[in-house]
DNA sequence: GTGAGTGCAAACGATTTGCACGGTG
DNA sequence: CACCGTGCAAATCGTTTGCACTCAC
């Protein structure tokens, strides 16, 4: 586990001198907080989350972090819930269910009967991404009543 | 063209009156703003267009008026830009396209390239909704360089 | 050693809230 | 005339910014 650790921030390590960005413990803390929740998170998160292990990162850095993080490709903005922005790990192309009733945020594969939208073509516009947001109840909602 | 004011807000009147609300001047005139945008307006870009009409509603008064809207079903939530939340009236069901240059937010009729995004199944999740958002630079911009 | 990154604290913009007053039903 | 809705101003929340300090390279 120590070992998975590791491996994983040497893979981060490269990833952010390949972008240009300097290795640092917080970089790879922010890093290591978004793996970690395998999903989205919020910058207040991300913080929380680190000042919990003892690591406090001021809120301001987690913010620049974040965008830094952002601007190279590395972390995506997931969505902008009521006036919070979540962030995830980069990764294959995906769109998000969100629960109405919890607030949760799940990740769909793209191709789920989403692929024919990134097919458009709006007059004159260049689009270059599709994002599918669904909406309703997570099954752990569904079944709770 | 004041004929079809009186048209409108007939018509609004029922509408706040069907979904139990009551008619006030203000509700119409955020209606009138919304509706005249066409699209998308920011709850600060309401009270500006308002005051400029010489109607000053109190900027509180403009959040509680729309979102008890939303809340009713009349008007949707359109989008979360970058800290600012854009409304619209509910209309038939449709996408957006928003352009990275200008940040103009259009809209995209539901059945161009998006139907098939509705038909997805997720294990135990009651999907409801689902909303394309395009991303891209619009005609004008792209017009532009 | 030098510049990119960080920490802190103050500034900011969007939105919310509490409470007294006014208008709708 | 009872309440819902409004106005105002202060409070809150997420995020940004400025500046002195520090650490990666």
């Amino acid at each position: 586990m120590s070992a998975e650790r590791d491996e994983e921030q040497v893979t981060w390590e490269s990833r952010l001198r390949d972008v240009g960005l300097r290795v640092t413990r917080q970089r790879l803390l922010v890093l290591a907080a978004l793996e970690q929740a395998g999903g989205h998170r919020s910058a207040e998160a991300v913080g929380a989350l680190l000042e919990n292990d003892g690591a406090g990162l001021s809120r301001g850095t987690v913010y620049k972090v974040l965008d830094d993080l952002v601007a190279t490709g590395i972390v995506m903005l997931a969505d902008r819930g009521p006036g919070t922005a979540l962030y995830e790990i980069a990764d294959e192309w995906h769109h998000h269910f969100v629960c109405r009733s919890c607030g949760d945020v799940i990740d769909i594969p793209c191709q789920v009967g989403s692929k024919p939208c990134l097919d458009v073509s709006i007059l004159g516009a260049e689009v270059d991404e599709a994002q599918v947001i669904f909406r309703g109840r997570c099954p752990a909602c569904a079944a709770r009543n």
